[in-house]
RNA sequence: GGCAGAUUGCCCGAGCGGCCAAUGGGAGCGGACUGUAAAUCCGUCGCGAAAGCUACAGUGGUUCGAACCCACUAUCUGCCA
């Protein structure tokens, strides 16, 4: 079995972890476990990175369980947060969580002597009484400890917090102990973030069972730029397909820094440390290639929506970014190219619309006076052809194979109309 | 609970009766330059083709005229209980 700490060293994986993991993890397997809260309707970017580390250590023959916060998710994790949260709805959390619970799913591998575990922390928590809760769980809970939490600590320097957000590294240590019971579960991952929760859970499974059980958390992952990983203008990058297009995810990891590209790969792919090494030097001598994002991207998008998906989405860009005539395309290809894209139905019926009036439809732009001025600061092209008119108008002969008109805004953002007779 | 002050566009922040759709900065957007990059420079940045319309926490008022004055309401911040 190979070492799966030295496999999250060398790709600087490590944030923190408790200082008796490596003799546990010499004595061969360990079962583990990840803890994800609906606090949206989809996973997003801080939650792939995780799900990676998990998928790692099932590589190596650990077994993962992916663990859906039904229960934690309804009181809202202090962490990073600097003013209380508003609380979501039950009806909505459960929905969320068996949303969540579905896009975990496929990471995995369930079958095998270390088949993935799925859980959800509902199950213990949701008819647990008031007085089982103090008297079993609240009585191994120091306050003096938990107010030394940095989750906790920022916020009573700041906006405060509520009971209900301050006993939620309760939830989450009784999370660790009742999977250590249930499943011999002996590791917690999470972000760096997570630590103070992770070490809640330790020391609660110590008291109780008289047991070492570990963490081990993952740096969390930032931006050269100092901008926020996991966001674009548009807002966060989700995994579901609904949310974030597999085209728009695709152009997420295609546009990362050079000077992010390699710490993106090596906490978001399976590559090995030779095969960065490389891109690394691809990078460094012909940076316009971008071979490194080009890999990033391609295998972050096969992981996360396969391959079908992730050979369109890089059709779709070949077919906008190259420097092929569009006229060329053929039908199918430009098709599934505008699906990918931000898109919108127009039927003619005689009149011409504008071109600015397009530009709103397909929401490149917010208003029509925008998209006059769009055109007027000479950004707009309609089928790779600048648009040097305000009032510029487009008719059925417009439309490649009949059908679609390519909209471009800037340099990089596309926009289809498809037109309907 | 009492007293004082604050609330301006995505964010910060000027304006304190007409010259205000509102100075300046940031973010965003477009262009040049590029590699679907970074940095830099230039432009732009409520809605409307325009007339005009809607906006300066909310409601009402004073005034020929209010972001600016008054009253009340809401929220926030100080000081005193």
């Amino acid at each position: 079995m190979n070492d799966i700490l030295s496999e999250l060293g060398w790709r600087n994986l490590v944030a923190q972890h408790t200082p008796e993991l490596p003799e546990e993890l010499a004595k061969g397997h360990v079962t583990l476990y990840c803890g994800f809260d609906p606090t949206a309707p989809s996973l997003h970017m801080g939650n792939l990175a995780q799900i990676v580390t998990m998928s790692r250590f099932q590589q190596l023959g650990h077994t993962p369980i992916a663990l859906v916060g039904g229960a934690t998710g309804l009181i809202g994790d202090p962490s990073g947060k600097n003013a209380e949260r508003t609380l979501n709805t039950t009806d909505t959390v459960l929905e969320w969580v068996e949303g969540i619970r579905k896009q975990l799913e496929p990471f995995f591998d369930f079958s095998g002597s270390n088949a993935c575990i799925m859980s959800n922390n509902y199950i213990w928590t949701h008819d647990m009484d008031v007085l089982t809760y103090l008297r079993d769980i609240g009585k191994h809970f120091s306050v003096n400890r938990m107010l030394d939490k940095e989750s906790v600590s920022a916020r009573l320097n700041g906006a405060g917090i509520s009971y209900t957000e301050f006993s939620y590294q309760i939830l989450q240590s009784l999370d660790f102990l009742e999977l250590y019971r249930r499943h011999g579960c002996t590791l917690q991952i999470g972000g760096s973030d997570q630590w103070g929760n992770i070490t809640a859970g330790t020391d609660l499974v110590r008291r109780v069972e008289s047991a070492q059980v570990n963490g081990l958390t993952t740096p969390l992952v930032t931006k050269a730029d100092g901008t926020k990983f996991g966001k674009t203008e548009s807002g966060t990058v989700w995994l579901d397909p609904e949310l974030t297009s597999p085209y728009a995810f695709y152009q997420f990891w295609i546009n990362a820094d050079d000077r992010d590209v390699q710490t993106l790969l090596r906490t978001f792919t399976f590559r090995t440390q030779e095969e960065l090494a490389a891109l690394e030097l691809a990078t460094a001598e012909k940076p316009q290639a971008r071979e490194a994002q080009r890999a990033l991207a391609h295998d972050v998008t096969t992981l996360v929506h396969g391959d079908h998906a992730t050979a369109q989405a890089k059709a779709a860009a070949a077919a906008l970014f190259g420097q092929g005539e569009l006229r060329e395309l053929d039908a199918t290809t430009l098709d599934s190219a505008m699906r990918e894209a931000p898109n919108a139905e127009v039927s003619l019926n005689g009149n011409a619309p504008t071109v600015s009036e397009l530009l709103v439809a397909c929401e490149l732009v917010a208003s029509n006076g925008a998209g006059r001025r769009a055109i007027a600061e000479g950004g707009v092209s309609v089928n790779n052809v600048k648009v040097t008119d305000e009032n510029a108008t487009v008719s059925a002969d417009d439309f490649l194979h009949g059908k679609w008109l390519v909209l471009r805004r800037g340099k990089r953002t596309f926009g289809g109309i498809s037109l309907i007779k």
